[in-house]
RNA sequence: GGCCUGGUAGCUCAGUUGGUAGAGCAGCGGAUUGAAAAUCCGUGUGUCGGUGGUUCAAUUCCGCCCCAGGCCA
C-alpha cells in the first residue's frame, strides 16, 4: 500500500523520471497537472507521447474537453480512488506533476465546499464590472469579515470565490473551512521526491528551448484547430493555460506574433518561480537537483528502497 | 569623408529650464482551500557611451572621440 509522489516545475525532467521509475517495476502515473486534463492541448502542455501512453498507463490526462472547468477538489477525489484501483492491480501509483495546489489538497486535505457555480461567479463578475473588486471585498467583509481581512482588496478571483461559497450555500468560507481541519488519511504510505534546480539559469535555458520545440511542433496550429472544435473564450480555465493564452493572443491580433516566443517564455518562467516557492514552504519532501547527473538512476534507487525492492541495475 | 538623429536599469523608453534619475516589461521574494499553467502582494544604484572643458555643482551646456541608424558624396 504504497504511492509515490514525484513534483517539480515545469521542464525539471518530471515525465523522464517517471518513465524511467514505470520501466523498473510495475507502476502507472497519475498526473497532478491541472493543464493536461484538457482533450487536444497536447503540444503546449508537453503531454507524454503516444508511446510513453501505450507503454505506461496515464491517468487523469484527456479528461475533459477545454470547454470545461476541473478543480483542486475534483482531483482529490479523482486522485484517492485511481491510486487505490492501481494498488488493487498490483502497481505502485506514481502521481507526478506540478500543481502544486492538488498535491497540497491531496496531502493536507480541502474543507468540503460547494463547486463553482458559473451563474453566480457571472453574476458577481457582472457587478465588479460596474463597481470594482474593492466594492466586491466591502460587501465581503460584511458577511465574512475572516475571509475579507485575509484577502488583499484587488485579489479578484478570491473575493469572487468567497462570495460565491456564501451566496450558494449561506455559509461563510472561513467558517466552512474552519469546521474540518483535520487532513485525510490517505489509505497508503507515500514518498514525496521533489525535482528542483541547483541554478534557476540553467531551468530557463530548458524553458525557452522547450517554448521554441513547442511553436515548431506547431501550438499556434493547434489551437486554431480547438478554435473550430470548440466554443472557446479567452477567460476559459484552458485558455488561461500558460503558452495557450500568449498563442489566442496572438490569433486575436492584440499582440504580435513577432513577440508570441518572448511572451511564451516569460510566462513559463513565472510559472516555474511559483512553483519553486510552492516547493519551498512543502514539508516531507526529499529534494534531489533536476539538474544532477543520472537523476533517473538517484531517484529510482530511493524509490526501489522505500518500496522494500531489490534494487535494479 | 560630410551632415543629421540617437547612445539613460536585462529590454523598450521617459526625464532632469544644471543640484547624480523613473515608468512599462523582464527578473527576484512571498501568498496560495473546487479556475491554481489561475489570482494576488512586495521589490528599482544604474560608471545616464568615453574623455576633456565651463561651473560651487554636469547625466543635463560646450569641444573632441567611440558606437548604431539615416541622408549626402
Amino acid at each position: 500500500m504504497k504511492a509515490v509522489f514525484l513534483l517539480g516545475p515545469t521542464a525539471s525532467g518530471k515525465t523522464a523520471v517517471a518513465l524511467a521509475l514505470a520501466a523498473r517495476f510495475p507502476a502507472e502515473i497519475v498526473s497532478v497537472d491541472s493543464a493536461q486534463v484538457y482533450r487536444g492541448m497536447d503540444v503546449g502542455t508537453a503531454k507524454p507521447d503516444a508511446a510513453a501512453r501505450a507503454r505506461v498507463a496515464h491517468h487523469l490526462v484527456d479528461i475533459i474537453d477545454p470547454t470545461e472547468a476541473y478543480s483542486a477538489g475534483r482531483f482529490c477525489d479523482d486522485a484517492v480512488r485511481i491510486a487505490g484501483e492501481i494498488i488493487t492491480r498490483g502497481r505502485v501509483p506514481i502521481l507526478a506533476g506540478g500543481t502544486m495546489m492538488y498535491f497540497r489538497a491531496l496531502t493536507r486535505g480541502i474543507a468540503r465546499l460547494p463547486p463553482a457555480d458559473a451563474q453566480v461567479r457571472a453574476a458577481i463578475e457582472e457587478r465588479a464590472a460596474t463597481q470594482g473588486w474593492g466594492a466586491l471585498h466591502d460587501e465581503l467583509a460584511a458577511v465574512d469579515p475572516v475571509s475579507a481581512a485575509r484577502l488583499e482588496r484587488g485579489d479578484s478571483q478570491r473575493i469572487q470565490r468567497a462570495l460565491e461559497v456564501w451566496r450558494v450555500s449561506g455559509e461563510t468560507l472561513s467558517s466552512l473551512q474552519a469546521r474540518d481541519p483535520s487532513p485525510p488519511q490517505l489509505p497508503f504510505a507515500t514518498l514525496s521526491i521533489a525535482l528542483e534546480p541547483s541554478e534557476r539559469a540553467v531551468l530557463h535555458r530548458r524553458i525557452t528551448r522547450r517554448f521554441h520545440a513547442m511553436l515548431e511542433a506547431g501550438l499556434l496550429e493547434e489551437l486554431e484547430g480547438l478554435r473550430g472544435r470548440y466554443v472557446l473564450e479567452a477567460k476559459l480555465p484552458s485558455m488561461r493555460a500558460v503558452g495557450y493564452r500568449q498563442a489566442w493572443e496572438t490569433l486575436e491580433g492584440t499582440a504580435p506574433r513577432s513577440t508570441l516566443a518572448q511572451r511564451g517564455i516569460a510566462a513559463t518562467r513565472q510559472l516555474a518561480k511559483r512553483q519553486l516557492t510552492w516547493l519551498r514552504s512543502m514539508e516531507g519532501l526529499e529534494r534531489y537537483d533536476c539538474l544532477r547527473p543520472d537523476l533517473e538512476g538517484s531517484v529510482a534507487r530511493r524509490v526501489e528502497d522505500f518500496l522494500s525492492l531489490p534494487r535494479g541495475t
